[in-house]
DNA sequence: GTTGAGCTTT
C-alpha cells in the first residue's frame, strides 16, 4: 500500500530501550523537541517486568518527527533506541485479553497466572473495577515473578509520568502527618501566612538549565523520589552511626503495630 | 471521565 507516508500520529514508538530507561529519562530526552503529552513504558502485564520498548507521544506531530530525526539511534541508557511513529493506537485490556493467544518465549512463566485465571476466570472479569485503589494491596506483599498478579497487577498509573504528577505523594502527606500526631502544637495561622508568602514567589518554570546540555542521563538511578534526597558527604563514623538509628528507628516502627501488645 | 495489556525480545 501507499501509506509510506508519515502516519498522522504523535506517537512515536521507541524500540530497544534500556531495562533501566524509565519514562523520566524518556520524557526528558524527547520533552526537548517539543511538549510531550505522555510517555508510556508497557511492562508485560503478567511478569511486570519492562519489555524493551516506549511510547513517547507528543503535543504535535511535528515535534514528533523532529524527536524523532534527532534521536532516532541515538544512545540512551546505554543502548541505541529507534525510534518510529507509533502503529497502532494503545491496545484496552480487553484487546489484550482477547490477543491470550500471543505466545511468547515460554508460557511457563505465565502457567501459574494461567491456572489462576482459568480457576476463577469469572471472577477475575466480574472484580475488575479499575477505580480500587489496590495500592494497598500490592504494598502488602508483592513478588514480581514470585507472586501472580492478584486480580489486578497494580495496574498504577505508575507508568505515566503524566498522572503520577497529578497526585504524586498524597499518601505521603498523610504518612508524615500520622507519624507526628502525638504533638498537636502547631499555630496554623501563621504557618498558613508563611506558606501564602512563599507561594507568591513562584519563579518562571522554564528555567530548567542546570543540567540541560548534558547527553547523558542517569539510567541507574531507581527512583527520582529517591534521588531528589540528596546526601550529603560525612564521615564514615557518623554515616554509621546514623544509619543503625534510622534502621533501629525504621524498625521499631515498622514492627510496633504488630507486636505491641504482646 | 477515557483507557495504561500498544508494535518488544528474552
Amino acid at each position: 500500500m501507499s501509506w509510506y507516508l508519515r502516519p498522522p500520529n504523535t506517537s512515536l514508538f521507541v524500540r530497544n530501550v534500556a531495562d533501566n530507561t524509565r519514562s523520566g529519562d524518556l520524557r526528558r530526552e524527547f520533552g526537548r523537541y517539543g511538549p510531550v503529552v505522555d510517555v508510556y513504558v508497557p511492562l508485560d502485564f503478567y511478569t511486570r517486568r519492562p519489555r524493551g520498548f516506549a511510547y513517547v507521544q507528543f503535543e504535535d506531530v511535528r515535534d514528533a518527527e523532529d524527536a524523532l530525526h534527532n534521536l532516532d539511534r541515538k544512545w540512551i541508557c546505554g543502548r541505541q533506541i529507534e525510534i518510529q511513529f507509533a502503529q497502532g493506537d494503545r491496545k484496552t485490556p480487553n484487546q489484550m485479553k482477547g490477543k491470550e493467544g500471543r505466545n511468547v518465549y515460554s508460557s511457563s512463566r505465565y502457567d501459574d497466572y494461567d491456572r489462576y485465571r482459568r480457576s476463577r476466570s469469572r471472577s477475575y472479569d466480574r472484580r475488575r473495577s479499575r477505580s480500587r485503589s489496590f495500592d494497598y494491596n500490592y504494598r502488602r506483599s508483592y513478588s514480581p515473578r514470585n507472586s501472580r498478579p492478584t486480580g489486578r497487577p497494580r495496574r498504577s498509573r505508575s507508568h505515566s509520568d503524566n498522572d503520577r504528577f497529578k497526585h504524586r505523594n498524597r499518601s505521603f502527606s498523610r504518612s508524615k502527618s500520622n507519624s507526628r500526631s502525638r504533638s498537636k502544637s502547631q499555630p496554623k495561622k501563621e504557618m498558613k501566612a508563611k506558606s501564602r508568602s512563599r507561594s507568591a514567589s513562584h519563579t518562571k518554570t522554564r528555567g530548567t538549565s542546570k543540567t540541560d546540555s548534558k547527553t547523558h542521563y542517569k539510567c541507574g538511578s531507581r527512583y527520582e523520589k529517591e534521588s531528589r534526597k540528596k546526601e550529603p558527604p560525612r564521615s564514615k563514623s557518623q554515616s554509621r552511626s546514623q544509619s543503625r538509628s534510622r534502621s533501629k528507628s525504621r524498625s521499631r516502627s515498622w514492627t510496633s503495630p504488630k507486636s505491641s501488645g504482646h
